[in-house]
RNA sequence: UGGGGAGUCGCCAAGUGGUAAGGCAGCAGGUUUUGAUCCUGCCAUACGAGGGUUCGAAUCCUUCCUCCCCAA
């Protein structure tokens, strides 16, 4: 047998598909399931991190006939991810749980866990593509670009990249589930889950957060971009940069949020789409997988194409992103994924628009 | 209580005799491993209330009610 190997196990088609893959691929796989949640956290049956999940996962396993482990990591995605998802949402920022999740859970404990027990690599099913040139690991984007999710590995050290396994970033969608049947997976068929590892049923993410953490709503008003009072909002923390949906608000024409003021937990509207865009952003926290470039193309939310930029850093470890084109709704919170072709080159934190 | 104006879906608003546009909001789906964006569909048997004219009225007449403005 080869070399150990964590697989990521979710309970779903992919991961299930990556667990046959790597075993057929002679490695010594472990599968392990990372419980994010509780079951009766009023979550879909369908989560990710649920029992069923769980159930489904240890069958695939079993018919491989490799181990699985659970690992109880709810305190811990607790305190890592969902507390400063809403500590962001409490200064006017938007979070990105996805890629906390990642670099904290799915490879921060998870990685901990497959370095104890002497795992050379972990794999997950995420849709983008490792590509190991020598001693170098590129990251790259996901061949069914529709799909590709490198975005929310942009956050991860170069540390955790070097150790990741994505055999299903040169698959389709269709591809994959095509070779589930193949191989007869019990989860072949499986839905895709979508945002429920993180919302209580029916509420949204940061309502849900709000009521998890048993936190005020924070009252406070509309205004437009003169400072005058439209009306009241429902709370600050639901809403977020570029919103138009679900404002309750009425000005005669789709009104959009371009701008969220912790101090008064003021939500600014404006009825001009062209507010929304900016010429560029500021971006804390960066981390590089090659030598930082002049110019590459940023990526500023999950299917957000990506836009040409020029990057000016700063003698404070931030930098400056010059988009070519103006870009539409850049979010302090969200993170900044920065490309050089298919591959990921970096990734940082917007901290404000300019 | 003199003069003028207005009352159509939660908001704005078409419609001036022929059988209720549209926008915004809202709701329901779709897309999406974050929040958003985006896409599709739904959304007034009813036009402040009563009476009348007419084959037929939100549209004409009339009474009442309610708002607003200008005078007092």
């Amino acid at each position: 047998m080869g070399p150990r190997m964590v697989i990521a196990m979710s309970g779903g088609v992919d991961s299930s598909v990556v667990a046959a893959l790597m075993v057929k691929a002679g490695w010594d796989a472990v599968g392990v399931t990372l419980q994010l949640r509780s079951c009766d956290d009023r979550m879909a049956s369908r989560s990710c991190c649920s029992a069923d999940g769980i159930t489904q996962a240890r069958a695939v396993a079993g018919a491989l006939g490799i181990p699985h482990y659970v690992l109880d990591c709810r305190e811990t995605f607790l305190d890592r991810v969902m507390r400063p998802a809403w500590a962001e949402y409490e200064q006017g920022r938007t979070p990105s749980p996805c890629l906390h999740c990642n670099r904290e859970m799915k490879f921060g404990y998870l990685g901990e866990y497959a370095e104890r027990i002497g795992a050379e690599r972990i794999a997950t099913g995420h849709y983008a593509r490792v590509l190991r040139v020598g001693d170098d690991v590129h990251l790259l984007r996901g061949v069914d670009r529709a799909k590709d999710q490198s975005y929310f590995l942009s956050d991860l050290s170069p540390e955790q990249v070097a150790r990741l396994e994505l055999p299903l970033g040169a698959l389709t969608k269709p591809e994959v589930r095509a070779l589930a049947r193949d191989l007869g997976l019990v989860t072949a068929e499986r839905h895709e889950s979508q945002d429920i590892c993180l919302a209580m049923e029916g509420l949204g993410f940061p309502e849900s957060l709000r009521q998890r953490f048993d936190k005020d709503t924070r009252p406070g008003n509309f205004v437009d971009t003169t400072g005058k009072v439209l009306g009241p909002h429902e709370g600050f923390h639901r809403y977020t940069i570029g919103q138009r949906r679900g404002l309750g608000i009425a000005l005669g024409a789709r009104a959009y949020v371009i701008g969220l003021r912790a101090e008064d937990a003021a939500v600014i509207l404006s009825t001009e789409e062209a507010d929304l865009h900016s010429s560029g952003l500021r971006a804390s926290g960066l981390h590089w997988y090659t030598a930082p470039p002049q110019r590459c193309e940023a990526q500023i939310r999950s299917r957000h194409p990506g836009a040409p930029a020029r990057l000016e850093f700063q003698g404070d470890g931030t930098v400056l992103v010059h988009f070519d084109t103006p870009q539409s709704a850049v979010t302090p919170g969200q993170a900044v994924a920065f490309y050089d072709g298919e591959r990921l080159i970096g990734g940082g934190w917007i901290d404000a628009a300019i």
